[in-house]
DNA sequence: CGTATCATTTACGTTAACGTCAACTGATCT
DNA sequence: AGATCAGTTGACGTTAACGTAAATGATACG
């Protein structure tokens, strides 16, 4: 069993475990400061508040947000999540990329019925070819 | 003027002109044998099939296929254009690649809902905290 | 002849997000 | 003690598609 997580506190193989990531990505994420997990000895103790960055981390990541954003806007959380002004700039930032997510879905239904299109005259092709060999 | 091009060759920076490619670009995708110019001395000359290539490159592109992709399907193209298994090949490459693209879109699709979901909350927020600065 | 412009080759730099060793350190189990 | 884990740091490797700089060559104009 795991050590019954006292204070809440999980090894670095539990977060993995429970979060589906690498060892080596707590600790990149530790050294771009996006996690830091308390110290025991020389061991990692991750803390609930670990938990709930982490957990926004990965919607983060499902978001298109790249680590850099997404260290500013737990920063942002962080330094007065209260703080009305705060807020309203998390709010933009999603809002930004809500509108770039929108436009990239846009190219991508262009692109999907440009290729829709090829793929229609591609069948045309092979069409005509297996007449040709009918005959 | 540009020289006249008399049997329809073009320098690279005509073709940077008329695609909107660096030549870095161009030199770059010659060095990965996508396109194979002329050479008269030292200096490059884009034929029509060179441009027809480069059509289909960045096409290609805009498909979201990668240069390596793209190579191959041109390599098919060229090496017996008029064989139907090659045809048929090409056909199921832009096919299996379709069906990733509306992958792609339905989980874009679902971050976009999701986020979405996230910003009226944060509007909810906000309102409250206007309600109680009024007060 | 001088210079201005365009081109060429070579080769290292960039970005993101980790992967993959290597070489240890401690703790635990037997 | 020996072996076995789990964990640690450090550092180089990976992938894609070019960017960027440095040094050199070719050509045309006046």
């Amino acid at each position: 069993m795991t050590p019954a997580l006292t204070p809440d506190l999980m090894t670095i193989s539990d977060m993995c475990a429970n979060f589906d990531v690498t060892p080596r990505t707590l600790r990149f994420y530790e050294a771009k400061e996006l996690l830091s997990p308390l110290r025991i000895g020389t061991k990692r103790l991750f803390t609930k508040r670990d938990r709930a960055r982490l957990t926004l981390i990965l919607r983060g990541k499902r978001f298109g947000f790249s680590l850099e954003d997404i260290r500013q806007l737990l920063d942002l959380y962080d330094r007065d999540g209260s703080q009305e002004t705060q807020l309203i700039r998390t709010y933009d930032v999603a809002r930004a990329r809500l509108a770039q997510m929108e436009q990239q879905r846009a190219e991508l239904d262009e692109a999907i019925a440009e290729l829709k299109g090829q793929l229609v005259w591609g069948a045309e092709v092979l069409a005509s070819f297996r007449k040709a060999a009918a005959e």
